[in-house]
DNA sequence: CCAGTCATGAGGTACGTACCTCACATTTTC
DNA sequence: GAAAATGTGAGGTACGTACCTCATGACTGG
């Protein structure tokens, strides 16, 4: 009988121990100016020494104003950012209730120029923390680094920039979705099967990373297997199509593809032309409708998925809890691959 | 640029538009007698009107007591369970802060009169809501009517009580389960395989829904496939290593197995021991130390997981919102499935 | 040593809800 | 038609934090 129960230390204890006014607490808290660091550093310690967390209910109820997000995302008629963009709507509108002030914005897509600008538009009067799916460009690095010192936060979503000042990245591990791949792949298809790759583009980094670790899988467990490619579908379904039915047309024995960019439409509607939907083993990314219809009727086999909805989820939570300015900093969520069949679609 | 906005209305708000006082909109909101149905009817109509919803942090932090959520679970070194409860250890402290208290009680395992009495021991005083790894008997189902009645509402996780009057489910689908077991060995093994099945009991619900759906797969998608067993291995490790030795001894052209239900470092031990670890294709459930170190190894080709720690903090947020009374009803969770091999073991 | 700056204290109000008490009005009961 | 029960209103306090103002003491540089 686990019994888990509080006493919590309040900021009037934390006042009293560290031997400093109401105010002064506050202003540690909430990083206010005024301070000596000798001061700073006495407040810290009584922090520590009561294990004060801040009330969450109370400090909200409190704050006059909300918490401001600004999600940054790519335009253009592409699914899966249309799914994400739809569960942006929607955790927004379940977080209200928490003042979350959330705002979408579309930045044209692939444009490290004008992602980097629209984040230097951001101030901190309108914004406490960015959530940005990221073009992978100097410029935006840039851009996160000049927000940073204005004191807004920046999470990245989806796609990273490493080796920036962003705060956190939220989503899967592209290198395991491609090993996952190789590993349905090997045991679907035989010793010396003849397997085929299509990538949106090579230029982007999770579409590398994807391809990387499919490589490495094959390598390391299944050295058999004879790839060709990847042609690339630059995420659209009309060259995704011709590059499917390249590949079918120039390898005769081909007993399976994977697909690691978007573009997926192009796919199934080759699979279907040249008859081959079903004969094939095929991997692909992202549960849209096309890909849910395409596993229900067979021509795909297996779908990786990054679940836009739980990725935003994790990202608002990350990014409240920057808002809140909460003291031991939130732990970053693993998001977690899920892989569907149509046996487990959801 | 879709701003999410709001302007609430508060309780003062509901009282001036249903025309009645501040003291009686808390009476309604909190459910406390002293209204005549009539001004109920008409406070009800003016949260309509308003869309008016608590103010969960004020609430939060008005309210003097706690939520409290007592946690049934049942006993036994099952590791499954071990990790259960170490979720829970974990989730509640995270959620300490927002004033849910958390209390964790362990009752026989497979013994419905057991857990019957344990419920009927809970009061409105100590509990909220109850948090139950239900049995699926009789006892247990009366149990938790009386506990409805009584203002405690029931949470069943990981296995259900249907047709009772418990509140929510969390857990996982089992027949997606079973049929994806089925999708990923019917496209591993060849045409005519022969498939050995391993369950824990035919008496658990959960077993026998994947059972179920893995017949219902096969029959649809892989008809050739030829099944043995199921043989019973009682989720302990030492039967179920005697029923796949036997399976394996009886069957020399075996090719897949498919253990549905724990007890697996018996599985994985018969397996190095008859030579058989990586020869045959194996797809098990939960994700433990021993599956995970089968799945590195090649013993186990795919470990299907209920995820404990998602399905912990599902059943908590959901207590906690009955706990908190709040109009809208939380809506169930949808727990997803997760299939990992070695390449993807988080 | 004086003006100016900085660090800190004292004390208050506000946020929206829960919950309490007491008074008064209305309805029910015999 | 008096007594009892019930419904409703008025008003207050408390929860823990944020944020504000104003006063004061300490230190700085010229």
């Amino acid at each position: 009988m686990a019994r888990i129960k509080e006493k919590r230390a309040t900021v009037h204890d934390l006042a009293r121990a560290a031997g400093v006014s109401l105010a002064t607490v506050d202003r540690v808290l909430n990083r206010r100016p005024g301070v000596r660091p000798a001061t700073i550093s006495r407040v810290e310690a009584a922090i520590e020494a009561l294990d004060f967390r801040r009330d969450v209910p109370a400090s909200l109820l409190a704050r006059a104003r909300a918490i401001n997000v600004t999600v940054l995302l790519p335009d253009g008629e592409n699914s899966f950012m249309a799914n994400l963009s739809a569960a942006i709507e929607e955790e927004g509108r379940r977080r209200a209730a928490e003042r979350l002030q959330i705002t979408a914005q579309r930045v044209r897509a692939f444009d490290g120029g004008a992602l980097a600008r629209t984040i230097d538009a951001l101030t901190r009067e309108n914004c406490d923390c960015a959530i940005v799916v990221a073009t992978d460009a100097e410029e935006v690095r840039a851009a996160v680094e000049r927000a940073a010192l204005r004191g807004i936060e920046v999470v990245t979503l989806v796609s990273d920039i490493p080796e920036s000042r962003r705060r956190h990245f939220v989503g899967i591990d592209n290198l395991a979705a491609g090993r996952t791949a190789a590993a349905l792949l090997g045991r679907f298809c035989g010793e010396g099967a003849r397997i085929g790759l299509i990538a949106g583009s090579l230029a982007l980094r999770d579409h590398q990373q994807r391809l990387q670790g499919f490589r490495e899988t094959v390598r390391g467990k299944f050295p058999g297997l004879r790839l060709v490619g990847p042609l690339e579908g630059h995420d659209n379904a009309a060259e995704t199509a011709v590059a499917a039915e390249r590949l079918i047309a120039e390898n005769d024995d081909l007993e399976g593809l994977y697909s690691l960019g978007a573009g997926n439409s192009g796919l199934v509607a080759a699979l279907h032309r040249t008859g081959r939907a079903g004969k094939l083993r095929v991997v692909a990314h992202e549960l849209t409708k096309t890909t849910r219809q395409g596993l229900k009727d067979g021509a795909i086999d297996v779908i990786l998925d990054q679940n836009p909805q739980g990725e935003v989820r994790a990202a608002l939570e990350i990014a409240r809890q920057i808002g809140l300015g909460s003291y031991p900093l939130p732990e970053p969520f693993t998001i977690e691959l899920g892989i569907f069949f149509a046996e487990n679609l959801r």
